[in-house]
DNA sequence: CTCTAAAATTTACGCGCGTAAAAAATTTCT
DNA sequence: AGAAATTTTTTACGCGCGTAAATTTTAGAG
């Protein structure tokens, strides 16, 4: 039984946890408690043991090892609409720091269906998470089910609150991410009217609150337009209505403050089917601004003018926010909620 | 003891199957071989097994089934970067598929990187999946690692091909569609020149040399533009590079054809930020196509010119090949490699 | 060099379920 | 009706690892 050493020894693959034990000279509960937490090991014996593991290339049975354990290392992350680069965006963020933290991150998204969220939520709780990141659907959530959920595991929401559900929420702040992009539009031309989004998640109506409020505060009145839909095809949504709008002779103002990016991108597009032309420049026949900073926003054309969202602080301090959960256990403190302020993005289009 | 008879008895709390047996009375490998194929036992059986699982509310320990099962209901998907809504799309296809067939679908992104890729098929192999439907990195894919993973995993590779690698490849005919939209773009103004995008897949390559055929074949000079970059960016790469062609006098004929449809929103929104018009009408400077038939390409304005990939066969394609390949076991037959026409999608960017 | 705290080993059990084999019960067919 | 085929039950073992308790070894301090 000849080799060279650099290989595993005749490739001769190892079955378990015992076996690799006994290959590498150390016991297997040693072993067993390496593969919980390296760091839990002497430094020489955390050595010895990754050295073996070059050399014999071995993985802990994955099954095995999580049907004991009181917690996994699994985390799942759950969002309403993974086709949405917005949600792509952070779920990417957030399954790296996971990853970074030595847990499993695991990704869901429901596609904007009540039944696939409650049913992903079943699928989690037979994982037995350490933790949840949950985006929840929002309006069309199973609330009960939602909120056994969070009972059951330990859940951080963001994006989409619901109030008293899970340990806490990480999300934007939309009362003063909207009156700031509206100050700017009634500083830079005329008070914006409201494209309302369908009120899929509460996020629709707080931006709508805000909106009147932030409208009255500055003495204009509020104009609201409001386009139904109870689909996710947001870009969908706003190419309709926007061209029905448009058609029938326009909005109240010149100016239209959508309640988010990808309504206005679709309300972009009716309005360069009908030869409108959009932005802030002379000539233009109406300024279209959104809400989020979406991946594409700054590819429309014109480029979109948005409030951008903190995703990066969205997401740190989601995952710290639940690390944190995980680690106290017991003691779970009050229910926290995080809000974000959002930035202003001057673009051509507003 | 008392109970209303609509809920699990006092509400107590079913640890594993052996109580679950006794509770529904049947006798526990039945109960084993129901939830592994609820078809494998006799309708009565069945029968009463669902009524005493609604009554009862158990769910078998995802672990314990897993840990001895020769094979899992589990499947892998992998898709090199989620945060780009083809393959968003592709992938809730994928899933929703891999659902209703019984299995249990796992989604994971490369997010372009070939180590996070490589890091993946490691921990797919430790799940011990039934199959895995794989979009490879392309040319950012460690080759080895990938081919010593198929090897081990029943694995249909789609989108982007590696030659011989897995038992399977699902994709679009390049070979078709370019030429199919040279065609349409010849027969309506210039021939176009090509606008390439960083070769990060085979598929750059191969609609490159379609463009070169199709060009030779109608007897017109072909004007290649390559442009450099290594993300995946692919937007933020048309916009730069098409600003800098843009500004140094524009390409070599007032047509061009992106290499996909990513690059081609990027191609337009620097037009547009030089107030170039784009389109097929009388005023416009150049026309753009673009290929693939991106979700959002339908908003970009002017609304995209450009060729569908068949997203539902493909996704259909690949998950019955795999099903089949899951069927079979081990008589795997050769190779095969089934390749999709595009469809013109005629809008008003060219 | 001894003492002590920390870490590793030995030993042993159990998790929840897959699965095999033989026996018993049920259904289906002639 | 009885015989054959199918399905279920009984019994029993093992998977790979977590984890606890008692013991031994090791490292670091005085």
């Amino acid at each position: 039984m000849e080799n060279d050493g650099t290989e595993d020894m005749g490739s001769h693959k190892i079955k378990n946890m015992e076996e690799f034990a006994a290959l590498s000279g150390i016991s297997r509960p040693t072993i067993s408690k390496y593969f919980h937490d390296p760091g839990s090991v002497r430094q020489s014996t955390r050595q010895r043991i990754e050295t073996a593991l070059e050399r014999f290339d071995y993985r802990p049975n994955l099954y095995a090892m999580n049907q004991n354990r009181r917690l996994t290392k699994t985390i799942g992350i759950v969002v309403p609409y993974l086709a949405d680069p917005f949600f792509a965006e952070i779920a990417r963020n957030l399954e790296r720091r996971c990853l970074d933290a030595g847990f499993w991150p695991i990704l869901f998204s429901s596609h904007g269906e009540q039944k696939l969220e409650c049913d992903i939520l079943d699928s989690l709780r037979s994982l037995k998470p350490a933790g949840v990141l949950l985006a929840p659907l929002g309006r069309g959530s199973d609330r009960k089910a939602v909120t056994k959920f969070c009972e059951d595991v330990p859940t951080v929401l963001f994006d989409s609150n619901i109030d008293g559900v899970g340990e806490a929420f990480i999300g934007s702040d939309n009362g003063q991410s909207v009156p700031l992009i509206i100050e700017y539009l009634c500083r830079t031309g005329a008070p914006p009217c409201f494209f309302e989004m369908p009120p899929v998640n509460p996020n629709a109506n707080k931006r709508r609150n805000a909106y009147l409020a932030a409208m009255e505060r500055l003495g204009h009145p509020p104009q609201i337009v409001r386009v139904e839909g109870k689909t996710w095809d947001f870009e969908q949504i706003g190419y309709d209505r926007g061209m029905e709008v448009l058609r029938r002779g326009g909005f109240a103002t010149d100016t239209v403050l959508c309640s988010n990016d990808r309504l206005a991108i679709g309300l972009i597009a009716a309005a360069a089917a009908l030869s409108i032309p959009v932005g802030r420049e002379d000539g233009c026949q109406i300024r279209i601004a959104g809400h989020d900073d979406h991946p594409f926003s700054r590819f429309t054309s014109p480029s979109l003018t948005t409030v951008a969202q903190d995703y990066a602080a969205i997401s740190n301090k989601s995952v710290e926010v639940l690390f944190a959960l995980i680690e106290a256990k017991e003691d779970a403190g009050p229910r926290e909620e995080t809000l974000f302020e959002g930035k202003l993005v001057m673009r051509a289009s507003a």
